[in-house]
RNA sequence: AGUCCUGUAGCUCAGCUGGUUAGAGCGCUACACUGAUAAUGUAGAGGUCCGCAGUUCAAAUCUGCGCAGGACUACCA
């Protein structure tokens, strides 16, 4: 016998999907896909370099599942779709890692091992697990280009990123500036926020803190604050009920009632009192006003301060007691809540500087402004800003233009600008042991404040607060030189542009993205480490000249020009060709520290320039990728061209597709974003699809320290790739966190591909005793039967849906519609239906196209389900056809195809039947005994034509030799009627619910009588109302009627 | 702390722009069927649609406030 078509004794998906593996690799189908439509327009993908430092876990599974289905769905599209793989190598987890391995930490480099020995170190960790992903990436079925990585520390790539940086400093987006970073005075260095977060770090302190008073100056903006109430300004107030309208005329704040009106603000860290420059109020927060006596000084004040914290500072027995008892002792101080405003009322307010040693030249100072971090959990609900000392103050100040104060050293000393404090330690714990004063400078501040009246509370407050690991001291927040990506520039374009990209789910575009660009903050790009990308600027010492290199080219330019002048020796880059770098030339290079730091250029006027230290944040590799994954064209920037790229760049941005992590939305979905718009003015991706987590069976994170951590190797071997990315894209939708259950995995397989799988040996095994020739002249529509005309209409629909999902990045909903037409339509209707037709012994039409509508259908659901299910699609395409799915095109919707009168005629046999089944199980006559008749109301002729066409169908589906069809007439038929809400619920409103209750209550006579005059009068509360046919629903039950009868025949 | 996602049967999930009695699969119970299918069919048990308030004739669906889980970002003056 002639089995042309294969046939198999059991499903084994993993031994498939390996088999499947070792042809595409021995035809390289890979390859054939790409070179078949190298022609073909292209749809652009990017791949988002993981970092090779780690190992892949089931997540990755997961997000390169996502990548390869529109990847494969386009290429089926008949796109050509070029996917470079790429790899992150940069970075501080490289270097932790690194420092854990060989035992040492960042300080030792440059001492105890070289920075080149360390560089190399990280160099050769960084790759490390590639042959781990690669072997991931393959048997998962992720076609990508794994032979041509991009790979972020090579030189081009670097080059790349240099131009790229060059571009923003030529446009001014590029600039050096302060940044609060977390600093450790007693080790003399800065710390990454990443070390901040050693364990351990955070320890209780008891520090003395004080509530200080800061004086309001009397103008336009804060007259309210000095009129009688504030409640009576123009401003409104929050509630128009206070305590403040009592009236109290008698003691108007500077009329009489001490010198002024303080606004209270609370430090935990009175030293960074000196460098205050502004107040910040939360805008939305209510604050109050307050007459009441200073507790130090006895004097009457005027306070103000949040509403929900004056219980904190004032207590209740003590409120609208009498001015004149108070004693002067500091206790049981009366208090009077004198009005309300919001803090935006506040915001523009000036105040007197409240310790007078320095002031700031670089902005505005001593204002109040409104800050969206304040809250009212502690302290005033104003916070004290000293922009040098807090990143929130920084931001905040920056926002309104208001410049610092630094009167704190490196060391951790007070500047020689702060008088008597000057050269004394911030915090006592800097001394070198038994040095240290008994007052520490908060203290002495605190009671320099109390003599000056400008003390509210001064308390000892326990509060963790972070130190250094290294040194085990606090920390203090320090203003350090970073070179800053001036991002917030071009916020309002990259709002623009973010509208133009389709983001799944559209959610995380509006809303996290679209937020987080929203309050953007320029982009700090340094990093004081030594494995990255080393920042492409030279500047003299006094930093007056500055040169930003884009290109090796213009390096080498600048070093001859630097050799001639005497600053630099030799040329690392003499043997570098600038008209048509070789890779070779390129391997030579080596632009990472330190050599990088050894070249030493000269500045037009003449004066040598170093290199700023600083290295360049990862992120901005990965979000250069579009570029440098390409390198620069030599011939092109000869030429000047403004995007001077390899080929094929040109093609190839911005992508029409990306998809990572939804972790990924700050980062690298960002990083790309911004360099986008920065650069070229336009999108980097116009569609990017965002998946969730993969949680393990109980929605918890996976961890290794959890032990639930899944093996993607593992669950690869037990299942095969193919029922792991069915069940993955099927179960939830890719945004929606995954609950990865193994059992799940089972079910898919079990239900999808068993199915599938024994529809295809059963057409295989009947195909092949019979010499099935798929060449033969199809059976011409006509002459095919209801169920082949039908399930073909199934599959037109089927096509047409999947099609539109995969267009709309919407794959759970294309698995699940193929899986249930797999399932329900072809396997459990058509073939059980159509067995016969398949086995009887003539050759005619009839049999042919029985079998070749069940090929058509297996064919392209082999082709509609080849993106998710690429090993399994493309076996049963192969044994179908003879070709790979993958090379093959995606099938056309014949429209014509598609009759839905006929999907609702089968659909009606569907029910016919179960509720056959139904009686028969009711009244105990099993389905093996068949009954004489059955007896159909029909409702209308429709009803008559479409049973005589479903009649043999249904009949032999229930063992019943004869159908009966009864006239309506002459059968009892119960009608039931109920209102359309929607129709009806419109016109009447709220006497909706009682006209419900009367339609419901209608008898036969009075459904008859609708019917025939279409319309009928009822009455409602003694109103009457016309009631339309068409605002009802008329119906019988749903076979009204159906009985069977007789015994066996 | 902010932003976003999720919360429907024991489990996994559908429920479109608000419309009568909230669905499917798995699992469970019973029966039937079993000549492609460790399938399938029928029946049954199982739900405060996370909670509260609001809008509406009508809320699983819209709004607000919470709760729980998760993610990201920034901090704790």
């Amino acid at each position: 016998m002639d089995k042309r078509f294969p046939q198999y004794d059991e499903l084994d998906l993993p031994k498939l999907a390996a088999d499947v593996l070792k042809l595409w690799e021995a035809e390289d189908t890979f390859g054939q896909s790409l070179e078949l439509r190298k022609d073909a327009p292209p749809f652009v993908f990017y791949e988002g370099p993981p970092s090779a430092n780690g190992l892949p876990g089931i997540h990755h599974v997961m997000a390169r599942t996502i990548k390869d289905i529109f990847c494969r769905f386009q290429t089926q599209q008949g796109k050509r779709v070029d996917r470079k793989a790429g790899w992150d190598t940069h970075g501080l987890p490289i270097e932790l890692g690194v420092e854990k391995e060989l035992g040492i930490t960042k300080e030792d480099i440059g001492n105890s091992i070289s920075v080149e020995d360390y560089n190399r170190k990280c160099k050769e960790a960084v790759m490390r697990y590639t042959d781990v992903w690669n072997d991931l990436t393959k048997r998962i079925g992720f076609w990508l280009d794994m032979e041509h990585p991009y790979v972020t520390y090579k030189t081009p790539y670097i080059e790349s990123v240099w131009w790229l940086l060059k571009q923003l400093h030529e446009k001014d987006l590029l600039y050096k500036g302060y940044t609060i970073q977390p600093f450790s005075p007693a080790a003399g260095t800065g710390l990454s926020s990443h070390e901040l977060n050693q364990p351990g770090t955070y320890k209780p302190m008891k520090d003395t803190t004080a509530v200080a008073m800061f004086k309001v100056i009397r103008d336009a903006n804060s007259e309210f604050l000095f009129t009688d109430s504030a409640a009576a300004s123009d401003s409104p107030s929050p509630s128009a009920k206070g305590p403040g309208d009592e009236g109290s005329g008698s003691l108007s704040p500077g009329e009489g009632w001490g010198e002024g009106v303080f606004i209270l603000a609370w430090t935990t860290t009175p030293w960074t009192l000196p460098s205050n420059t502004a107040l910040t109020v939360g805008p939305k927060l209510e604050y109050v006003r307050i007459k009441t006596f200073n507790p130090y000084t006895h004097e009457p004040n005027t306070v103000v301060l949040a509403k929900s914290r004056v219980s904190a500072y004032f207590s209740e027995k003590n409120k609208d007691t009498s001015f004149g008892d108070y004693k002067g002792d500091g206790k049981n101080i009366p208090w009077k809540l004198d009005g309300e405003f919001y803090g935006h009322q506040l915001e523009g307010i000036r105040y007197e500087q409240l310790l007078d040693f320095a002031q700031p030249n670089d902005g505005d100072a001593f204002k109040v402004i409104g800050g969206d971090f304040v809250t009212t959990e502690d302290g005033t609900g104003v916070v004290h800003t000293a922009p040098s000392f807090g990143a929130d103050d920084m931001r905040v100040a920056r926002q309104h233009g208001i410049g610092s104060l630094t009167l704190v050293d490196l060391q951790g000393r007070f500047t020689k600008e702060m008088g008597a404090f000057a050269g004394k330690y911030v915090k006592n714990e800097y001394y070198p042991d038994g040095t240290a004063p008994e007052k520490s400078v908060d203290v002495e501040i605190s009671i320099l404040l109390k003599e000056m009246g400008r003390a509210f509370k001064v308390e000892k407050y326990e509060h963790n607060y972070p130190h250094c690991w290294r040194t085990d001291k606090p920390i203090l927040y320090y203003p350090l030189d970073s070179w800053f990506v001036r991002s917030t520039a071009k916020k309002e374009r990259m709002v623009e542009l973010n509208k133009t990209i389709t983001w799944k789910p559209e959610s995380t575009g509006t809303g996290r993205f679209g937020n987080w660009l929203e309050n953007l903050q320029d982009w700090n790009l340094s990093r004081s480490r030594y494995w990255g990308i080393p920042l492409p600027i030279w500047r003299t010492a006094d930093g007056d000249e500055e040169l930003c290199i884009g290109t090796l080219g213009q390096l080498k330019t600048e070093i001859e020009r630097a050799i001639k002048a005497g600053v630099m020796t030799e040329d690392p880059l003499k043997d570098f060709d600038t008209e048509n770098p070789s890779a070779a030339q390129y391997d030579a290079v080596d632009l990472h520290k330190p050599y990088v730091d050894r070249i030493t250029l000269v500045s037009p006027g003449g004066k040598p320039m170093k290199r700023e230290s600083d290295l360049i944040d990862v992120w901005f590799d990965s979000g250069s990728m579009p570029y440098a994954q390409w390198g620069l064209d030599y011939q092109k920037l000869k030429a000047n061209d403004p995007r001077p790229f390899n080929a094929p760049f040109d093609v190839s941005y911005p992508a029409d597709f990306i998809a990572e992590g939804v972790d990924q939305t700050r980062g690298w979905f960002y990083t790309m974003h911004a360099i986008s718009t920065l650069v070229f003015d336009q999108v980097a991706y116009k569609a990017v699809v965002s998946n969730g987590l993969v949680l393990d069976k109980n929605g918890l994170k996976m961890s290794k320290r959890l032990g639930n951590a899944v093996d993607p190797f593992k669950t690869l071997d037990a299942f095969g790739a193919d029922a792991v990315r069915w069940y993955m894209i099927s179960n939830a939708q890719p945004w929606d966190n995954l609950k990865f259950d193994a059992e799940g995995i089972t079910e898919v397989q079990r239900k999808f591909f068993r199915a599938l799988f024994n529809t295809y040996g059963f057409f295989a095994l009947y195909a092949n005793i019979d010499g099935f020739d798929v060449e033969t002249a199809p059976v011409p529509m006509a002459k095919r039967t209801e169920m082949d005309r039908w399930v073909l209409s199934r599959l037109n629909s089927l096509l047409i849906q999947v099609q539109e999902a995969y267009d709309t990045y919407e794959p759970t909903q294309a698995a699940r519609a193929i899986q249930d037409f797999v399932v329900e339509d072809l396997s459990n209707w058509y073939v059980r239906l159509n067995r016969r037709r398949f086995w009887k012994g003539d050759q005619g039409d009839d049999k042919n196209a029985a079998f070749q509508t069940l090929h058509r259908c297996l064919e392209v659901v082999a082709m509609l389900s080849a993106p998710i299910t690429p090993f399994f699609s493309d076996r049963l395409y192969r044994d179908l056809t003879g070709k790979s799915v993958h090379l093959s095109n995606w099938p056309k919707a014949e429209n014509a195809r598609i009759d839905t009168v006929l999907e609702k005629r089968t659909a009606l046999a569907q029910r016919l039947t179960s509720l056959v089944l139904s009686i028969r199980k009711k009244e105990g006559h099993r389905v093996r005994q068949p009954l004489r008749k059955m007896m159909v109301p029909v409702l209308d002729e429709a009803m008559r034509s479409d049973l005589d066409a479903i009649r043999d169908l249904v009949l032999g589906e229930v063992n019943v030799k004869e159908l009966v069809m009864l006239d309506p007439s002459e059968s009892k038929l119960t009608k039931k009627i109920k209102p359309d809400f929607k129709k009806l619920g419109a016109r009447l409103g709220k006497r909706m619910k009682a006209a419900a209750m009367a339609i419901n209550g209608f008898d036969q006579e009075r459904i008859a009588e609708l019917e025939k005059e279409g319309r009928i009068m009822l009455e409602l509360d003694g109103e009457p109302l016309e009631i339309l046919l068409e605002e009802t629903d008329i119906s019988a039950d749903d076979v009204p009627g159906l009985s069977v009868a007789g015994e066996a025949a």
